[in-house]
DNA sequence: CAAACAATTACGCTGCGTCAATGTTT
DNA sequence: GAAACATTGACGCAGCGTAATTGTTT
């Protein structure tokens, strides 16, 4: 009785939670058709289709397109189900690995920016979380975390600033830089921060820190204008 | 020296993993433009723009409009930065989560049509993961689990094969049924399956359980035709 | 001078949203 | 007979892909 009731197209996009337009642009396509079409032409479907529907949002949430998607579905055999599953099986571990890698740099690169929030102009004393060489930089430019996976640091004169070389924030190589270190995370670009930098370099040689060199990391690139984050850090002495 | 290099479109499309009529249609929305323009016209890029494409194609990945996008990065100060990134954040963790919901339920269905393709029309006993009472069932037709979360069930009598009631498989609710079962798995709607139920209800009498009541699943709903994967079982007698 | 690039202009595509005009049910 | 539904048909929209045409560089 009640389970062969029929829904209209209002009704039945209801539970499906779509609109009537999706219901019949689906039909267009060829890959979904209401159970039966009464007298007056007026679309009417069978609970039972609802799982049919909800394939094809779930495919469609996953970045299939109709065209794909219609082949996927097409067969109705045990084989074909079983295909099925295993292809959205692939596609949900290969989009949770990819969320969380993104999840996990996401969250790395909140917590400089909120650490560079709190002191920033002001240098204090942090663990350098280790730094490593990696065999080839991907640019010479300093690309944050969030996407790449890694980042490039520049290694400066003590005092000139003039560039000595590079190494690589990865997680990959042998580890380069461990340690204490007396850091400034500041706005601008390296050349208009000079003065800032001064006042670091002389802090770090009041503080006993090692001033030959210093090292220097983007953390945000310029988020407009010619603003980027920086951090400069100079390490603690070797004894 | 090298730093400062400027990329043409097509170099600096290569570098972002977009193409030049993506770049151009960002310009074109007023959310990204080129470094400088030279005299030919010709559109040069910086190295370090290449995080402002990596931001808005991650946002787009997410399902952010270039709208949305635009309004995002906007402000180039710490708080909007912090704002955005703790946006991501939550986008992230939402996203993972449905993720991780779909994955459980495509998991446990293929484990279910994986054992059905196994033991497909011949019945054999199998320990009756745990059934649930819930208040209100959804809807009086049989949904599988993977979008819902749950499942209804049917309860037939052993002879008739008549609905007597319905429960639910969910994850609340009181316990009803568990123990071990004889299960049949077959397709098809279940009127055209006495056959194959009187098969079952057979064995179930010479092995012993009890043949009172059948209980009847919906592994998959109509994957087109009329076909539908079920599951029969019969409960072990309580002594 | 040809090949390979750049620019602008413009139309095409998917997956629907959103009218508009018309008929049907309540 | 008005409100609320249904139908088909049409155009609109984002976010690009894909020519076509013309100019530039190598």
């Amino acid at each position: 009785m009640d389970e062969n009731k029929r829904y209209n197209v209002k009704e039945f996009a209801g539970l499906c939670g779509v609109t009537p337009r999706t219901l019949k642009y689906y039909e267009e396509m060829g890959i979904f058709a209401p159970a039966s079409v009464s007298n007056n032409g007026y679309r009417l479907y069978d609970i039972r289709q609802l799982d049919e529907i909800s394939a094809i949002r779930l495919f469609r949430e996953h970045g299939l397109s109709l065209k794909e998607i219609r082949e996927m579905l097409s067969g109705d055999d045990l084989e074909s189900v079983l295909k099925r599953l295993k292809k959205q099986q692939e596609i949900l571990d290969g989009k949770l690995e990819e969320l969380k890698r993104q999840q996990y740099y996401v969250a790395h690169t909140l917590q400089l920016v909120q650490t560079a929030a709190e002191h920033m102009d002001i240098p204090f004393v942090e663990e350098c979380t280790p730094r490593r060489v990696h065999s080839e930089p991907h640019h010479t430019g300093m690309v944050n975390y969030l996407l790449q996976g890694y980042g490039n640091g520049a290694i400066l004169d003590g005092k000139t600033f003039a560039l000595k070389g590079t190494y690589q924030v990865d997680s990959k190589g042998e580890i380069l830089l461990s340690g204490k270190c007396l850091t400034l995370y500041c706005m601008g670009i390296p050349s208009q921060s000079d003065e800032k930098l001064y006042g670091l370099m002389k802090q770090a040689r009041e503080q006993g820190f090692e001033t030959e060199t210093v090292y220097c990391e983007e953390i945000l690139e310029r988020t407009g204008g010619d603003q980027g984050l920086f951090r400069y850090f100079c390490m603690e002495r070797q004894s």
